[in-house]
DNA sequence: CATTATAAACTAATCAAATTAGATTATCAA
DNA sequence: TTGATAATCTAATTTGATTAGTTTATAATG
């Protein structure tokens, strides 16, 4: 009983309410309220909750794969793997509760899955970070642990800044970039190493 | 109607199931019936659901404290850390829903913040690894912000380990191990830094 | 044009889990 | 023995998700 009730409307309207409420208390319920339509009728779009969250996550991920495209255009190397992970951090600060929803697309679709395309969303996030590494000496396995090293930080701090960040708000940011230039220092010294 | 149902039996419980059917399914009903009673009895002890995750919370903080506490004896300076890292690691993959208990107790205890006392339970595991940079020449934000960047790291491990760790399951924990030697080598050239 | 199918809502159940209210029982201290 | 408290219970109540069954509108088909 409003303008065409897509699944993208959905999304960004999941999206207001979870970054308001935090995404584990997103519900059909009020989702349906600010569409001004019943539980039921959403559930017909989205299948059940967890269809919700499913939404809510691929649409987040789309979004933040175009920031991240953005942010890494015409850099290279760790300039670039810099930029990605500060521009993660910025997005978790922003929306904690459509941060979450990647999380929770990556993590919990395996189970209960009901519908298959699901899952391979979040993928696209990793090989945009593999792909800065792959003219580098190391190995894949090793690429492989740092790209899971840093989507571990960046999940870290985007999580302490969601959720609390205690002392100033910019403090998550701050200390992202030191630990991420303590990290990158780690890099730099292995690419060292293997060139010996 | 069983042995007495102490708050410890009742958060053991719960850590079975929450490492069983993963923490975000932890209900009052399943541990209720595991102990042979009903929820309202469960809920005598516990308050309400929150109170419950909290219990479960402090109890694990406490068993990794100790475990904790254990891996660093005797050791010093980024070697302690390492197995405190390792140590965190291996609970995780132990005790998935366990440890994410940590994390809730952390972040989400502040807002509908019933009783106080709750909070600062998982504080202690930050004075730990602060302890074990107190006598370097780092200050108190750089120590700060290389906590957090740990805490963000081994967060990250440990969900990736808990929830799917694709490949070898002791695949995150080496990664873990590779990143957190590109990290300690990071904190190493900038305490030589510091002494130039 | 009339008919059929489908999409998108709705209302009215039903279910499940948490939570509240109001006993009941047992133990223990005075 | 009596009264207080702890620990349970059973019986509501509440909330939110989900299912069932209907209605309405539009679009495609004959």
């Amino acid at each position: 009983m409003k303008g065409d009730v897509t699944i993208d409307l959905i999304a960004q309207t999941a999206g207001d309410i979870a970054d308001a409420v935090g995404f584990e208390n997103l519900s059909l319920k009020e989702v349906a309220a600010k569409l001004e339509i019943k539980s039921p009728s959403l559930i017909f779009h989205v299948k059940n909750l967890n269809g919700l969250k499913s939404v809510l996550g691929q649409y987040t991920t789309r979004l933040v794969v175009a920031e991240l495209l953005r942010a890494g255009f015409g850099k290279s190397g760790l300039d670039a793997v810099s930029a990605l992970g500060k521009t993660s951090i910025d997005f978790a600060v922003r929306h904690p509760g459509m941060y979450e929803s990647i999380q929770w697309l990556n993590a919990y679709t395996e189970p209960e899955n009901d519908e298959k395309p699901d899952a391979r969303a979040f993928q696209q996030i990793t090989e945009m970070f593999f792909a800065l590494f792959k003219d580098t000496k190391l190995t894949e396995l090793e690429v492989s642990h740092i790209i899971r090293g840093f989507r571990s930080l960046i999940h870290g701090f985007a999580v302490i800044a969601g959720h609390k960040g205690f002392g100033h708000p910019s403090d998550a940011a701050e200390s992202f970039d030191y630990c991420l230039s303590l990290f990158l220092a780690g890099i730099r010294s292995k690419l060292d190493e293997t060139i010996e």
